[in-house]
DNA sequence: TGCAAAATCATCCAAAAGGATGACGACATC
DNA sequence: GATGTCGTCATCCTTTTGGATGATTTTGCA
């Protein structure tokens, strides 16, 4: 918790350490000043944006309405409405996360790719990934996907 | 979580006093350089934090989880009832071979299970692997799978 | 407040998948 | 008979995945 604190103001210490050396070495020139500015704003605005999204990750309000549904195939309902199979997730025990990352496999999206969209390590997709792989009893991702979409739990 | 964001803005709020303060009380002339990058930094950190919550609005995802209570699963429909888009198998290129190995790469199923499979060495079906994704414009399996399905090519 | 579940990250290792390239035979077509 | 496509197989090398395990941090809830 704290960690984000601690990293920014070890990276806002080195940066400066960084730009006062690299002043002390050259440009002590007219525009120096305002180059520094310019650089420092940038890069912490991008800094600040990245933590900000970070910090305040993922707030979900869960809604649970039942809803009939009346004999229809897999992919007879509007598109953009899939629900997920709660049922079925819980009596898995597939977590939340779990069945985020499964979603994103299902998109063919690699390891690394989804590690970056979610702002995790790719260890983390890994575990996730072996876990879920373990509770739908499949080896490999396309069989996870397989099984997913079997299971109703993705679209 | 939102103590973050506070905590995040004390250490900003105290650092900005104190910056204040020690350039009140002695060198405004030598320092003033690193005073203003951090200054600034921090300025636009905050800034930054700020825009990141305003850009990317709802960071409280509303989950609707519906309870289906179908008559009947999924799989309902009658499971011999896929006819693949030819048209788009024809115009992407893709000969029937790679076809067959892209609906068990669908299935879950691994190069050397396809190749038990289908009475051909492992390599062979890398080959066709590698051709279709070429075709398909995918860099994985799973990628050609969803491709595959959004072409109609597969089930 | 304290515990259990969930999420995060890491490391080591093995297997699978993917890319590039070359080759060979069967077949159809011009 | 030359040409082109398709299917087959191989080798070499890199990247990606998956498995097993342990540790720490966050979070939700009793």
């Amino acid at each position: 918790m704290k960690r984000h604190v601690l990293i920014f103001g070890l990276v806002g210490g080195l940066l400066i350490a960084t730009l006062q050396y690299t002043e002390y070495r050259f440009v002590v020139i007219e525009h120096s000043v305002e180059l520094y500015s310019a650089l420092v704003a940038i890069l912490f605005a991008t800094f600040g944006i990245w933590l900000g999204l970070r910090i305040t990750r993922r707030r979900e309000t869960i809604v649970v309405r039942k809803v009939l549904v009346p004999a229809s195939g897999p992919g007879a309902e509007p598109a953009s409405a899939f629900a997920p199979n709660t049922a079925q997730q819980q009596s898995l025990g597939i977590t939340a996360r779990e069945l985020e990352i499964l979603t994103l496999i299902a998109r063919g999206l690699s390891n690394r790719e989804i590690a970056t969209q979610l702002f995790v390590s790719e260890n983390t997709v890994k575990t996730h990934c072996s876990r879920a792989f373990d509770k739908l009893g499949a080896a490999r991702r396309t069989q996870a996907v397989q099984r997913g979409k079997e299971l109703g739990l993705l679209p």
